[in-house]
DNA sequence: CCGCGTCGGTACGATTCCGTACTCAGGATG
DNA sequence: CATCCTGAGTACGGAATCGTACCGACGCGG
């Protein structure tokens, strides 16, 4: 399949969706920053969240803690999403962590301009409903996976899934995270990626992993890769 | 804990905690129906759900399918919910398949009321927003418990999640059909169910589950149960 | 250039769960 | 009452993954 078509200046892809007169809107609005590896933008405890984040270049995690310590990842958000949902869904908290799992810009909105615009119906609130569903299915999605399929595939979605929001080939990521994230041991990860790398399809260096085979990724991937991917491109009706 | 305290004569909550105008309002596009075990409500293929429908005594599962033919259950919906959510997402097709999983009551309503009452702000957008995260919550909540926790917890958790919406205190459930909501083998449900049995929380007859000890299922099970439950009971501010 | 902390590869017994398959029991049907 | 189907209990070897641990290597900072 090949990686998606970046948008233009990597803008995020919900913003790029607007109509132009109603980006133009917002666009006084806009903060432009830049987020930086690991800083946390939604804490379980933490009750208000007042910015969403549209993210760009910036890759987050939505992470779940279980009471063991143990943790898995809940969900990727990349420039095709946002962070801060749960502003537009009627509560200020949600239990799940989110931070930035690879640095980069985002363009940050006033929780209220946004909550404003879902309010009297804009276009923002559309394409939001509809990213809302897309986030929706992708939990679902890997929900069933983490179940069902066994980590050598799990490993390969989720390597095709980051590589997707990613600007080169080179993913920064040690094993240890990567472990974090698939909810098992680093030494799983490890023999999982040896195959990976035997295989030819990547590369894992000290803290990076280079894709160098995506199409051979592909197939070693389960197919929830294409699934959820599917499911961030249907179109916007 | 308990049973949550059920609602006035089973009303689906959702319905419950409108303001009375508008439950008045929307009272005349009501149609209470039955819905029977194994009634699909959505089907990945299908594209188009024209209504909307609110649980009464009703329970229905989410589920996933994979290419390889295994399931696993995404979420349960009982009378704290709703089935047809992506008609307010702004899709009209879902990749989960729904179905009557204990038969009972339902209000239905057409997609197009539900829609134009989202659309222009009205209180049963909120309220379903509010829903909306709850079950992001709940898929969230279950996708690592998945992965993290062993299957006698997750066992007790299914049963707990189902208790919570029955009238009484026997589930109708073939052990064949919680393996398939839980992701595993019959036979691994057997012995899980065994050891639950044993330790005097449940009796379990042929295509039935009494629940006997709650509170001892209650400390079986992990605590995504508690989780969960919590995520559906907050407030609606 | 050296030292030390972090990261990745590997090992091994233990455990959980799978795949498959056989058997018995409940209970509906004729 | 006999039959038959479906559901539940059990068994056993195998596979995947865990828990723990050790060791070597990379590379940053002094």
């Amino acid at each position: 399949m090949g990686k998606p078509a970046p948008t233009k200046n990597f803008e995020n892809r919900i913003l790029a969706a607007l109509p132009p007169e109603e980006y133009a809107r917002l666009k006084d609005s806009f903060q432009i920053l830049p987020l930086r590896r690991k800083a946390v933008l939604n804490e379980p405890g933490r009750p208000l969240m007042d910015t969403v984040y549209f993210l760009r270049t910036a890759v987050a995690s939505m992470v779940t803690t279980m009471e063991n310590g143990s943790t898995l990842e809940i969900a990727t958000v990349g420039n095709e999403g946002v962070v801060g949902l749960p502003v537009l869904l009627g509560t200020e908290t949600m239990r799940t962590e989110v931070f930035i799992q690879i640095g980069g810009e985002a363009v940050a909105l006033p929780a209220s301009v946004v909550r404003e615009a879902v309010r009297v119906g804009k276009p923002l609130g559309r394409v939001l409903q509809r990213y809302t569903q897309a986030l929706l299915a992708q939990i679902a999605q890997s929900a069933a996976c983490n179940q069902l399929h066994p980590i050598e595939r799990r490993c390969a979605r989720w390597l095709l899934l980051s590589h997707d929001r990613v600007p080169g080939d080179e993913i920064p990521l040690t094993q240890e995270f990567l472990a974090q994230m698939l909810g098992v041991r680093r030494a799983t990860v490890t023999t999982a990626a040896s195959v990976l790398q035997r295989a030819g399809f990547i590369r894992s260096r000290r803290g990076r992993v280079l894709i160098v085979d995506r199409e051979g990724l592909e197939g070693a991937s389960c197919e929830c890769y294409r699934v959820i991917r599917a499911e961030y491109e249907r179109p916007v009706r």
